[in-house]
DNA sequence: CAGTGGTCTAGACCACTGG
DNA sequence: CAGTGGTCTAGACCACTGC
């Protein structure tokens, strides 16, 4: 060990926080008491001990397993909810994030239409265009961190809104975690794809980095889209992460943006 | 006074937090106190008593002052640095933030090369193509809450990298807080144009939100871009907030996107 | 009413910075 | 070395939820 950490053995919440000070006087890695903390429960949360929408012990009892203070795994916590991986609510408790609560809009969809708020036309329909086992090209392998030639899934949809096709989407999935999804089981279920994920797969979606570039479509992604072929799109590529930042699917959106618009806040 | 608050009269720490704890048995807004207090340092912000990069008072001033413990101030920071108004040091001090630090790249820019880091071919070259007093049109008086034909500023500029130009952009701002602003002084500043309205106009900007959306560019900006008229572009319209949330600019772009792309974090 | 998260305090000690 | 922010504790009390 090159740091200190919390122990079973450790007999009191002072006994942590001194061993946390008195630790390594040489070794430039200093790593606070909470931040540990963080770490343990990450675990909790990867290894499926917390399932999505599911609630977690209380603050007093975890304090009491970590053997700290409440004030300090109320830190932990606090860090956690701000990366949106854990959810507090106030005399209920705190509860593991889920993607299957937003029903009017995708929590990592970005695109609005331009009057009117999202769910005012009704969710948007999906159809599946297809889901295919296929092997990785060396762009989605290093996505993924696979090689190429890998087995993939790829899925490919169309998003539509008031019955306007939108959104064209390519998805590739790592085959071994995602084995036996099908297109039936796409289209049967009802709510979000990473919802999808979470229940039938035990993958949570994070965390996610998009791409963004203008483009002309191709033959093919007219037809699918019932657009001329000078109609400029917006290009989104995703890629999305679980909890240890494993990169778990990569996407190639094109988005119709004549009606709708991709919102992004700058802070 | 519907909630408590924060009185240079109140004798005690203790005596303020009775004060939030026992107010207004039947306001449905309760406060606690760090948002007080969190309330009281924008103020201090936003009349310039703290500038841009300048050091605020130590917590345990701040604590003095307002009559809190440090904890409660510590906690008010905590938010302003999370919201990106404040920078904390350890060992030096908290900071008030300024777009004046960011030499390789600009805070609210999003715009990535394909290959390399943004500041490997060094800075973007800069060209103001114009800026001129005019009135304002009714998208740009709703944006910036004034009125239509109200007086604004309209820059336009070119941005290059490595002498390819890629950014259009046209910027309105309100003519009153900007009086005075030529594109000689545009042109003469060296840095961003965000960190020049802080130290010559003292608009220190916040928080922006864009419309992303993909076009193509009209015969003007064809040739601004040197570009043909099937390029496909970003459209990037940005308004940008000051402390207060009042808007003070509106600002479209047009993105070259092919040896480039828009990076969008999603949490 | 009991149990949860949320706020506030007071005090101790640590890590980092600069003179 | 003094001064700053950063961590940790212990305990009190409040706001909210649901039974």
């Amino acid at each position: 060990m090159t740091t200190s950490s919390v122990f079973p053995s450790d007999s009191t919440a002072a006994a942590n926080a001194d061993a946390v000070a008195a630790a390594s006087p040489a070794t430039p890695a200093f790593s606070p008491l909470y931040q540990q903390i963080k770490v343990l429960m990450l675990h909790s949360l990867q290894s499926g001990e917390w399932k999505p929408s599911a609630a977690i012990p209380s603050e007093q009892e975890l304090a009491a397993r970590f053997k700290v203070s409440q004030g300090t795994v109320r830190k932990a916590i606090d860090e956690l909810a701000a990366e949106n991986l854990l959810v507090r609510r106030q005399g209920k408790g705190t509860f593991v994030a889920t993607h299957a609560e937003h029903h009017v809009q995708y929590r990592f969809l970005k695109l609005f239409p331009d009057n009117g708020d999202p769910g005012s036309k009704g969710p948007a329909q999906r159809e599946i265009i297809d889901c295919k086992r296929m092997r990785a090209s060396a762009d989605v392998a290093r996505a993924l961190c696979l090689h190429t030639g890998d087995a993939v899934l790829q899925v490919r949809r169309v998003l539509s809104f008031a019955d306007v096709p939108t959104i064209l989407e390519d998805v590739w999935l790592p085959a071994t975690p995602f084995k036996g999804l099908t297109a039936e089981r796409l289209n049967d279920y009802d709510g979000p794809m990473y919802a999808l994920f979470e229940t039938e797969f035990g993958v949570c979606m994070v965390r996610a980095e998009e791409k963004i570039r203008a483009v002309l479509p191709d033959t093919d992604q007219c037809a699918l889209l019932k657009i001329g072929p000078q109609t400029p799109l917006l290009s989104v590529e995703r890629i999305a992460y679980t909890y240890n930042d494993a990169p778990m699917e990569m996407r190639r959106g094109l988005y119709l943006t004549d009606t709708h618009y991709y919102r992004n806040a700058l802070n």
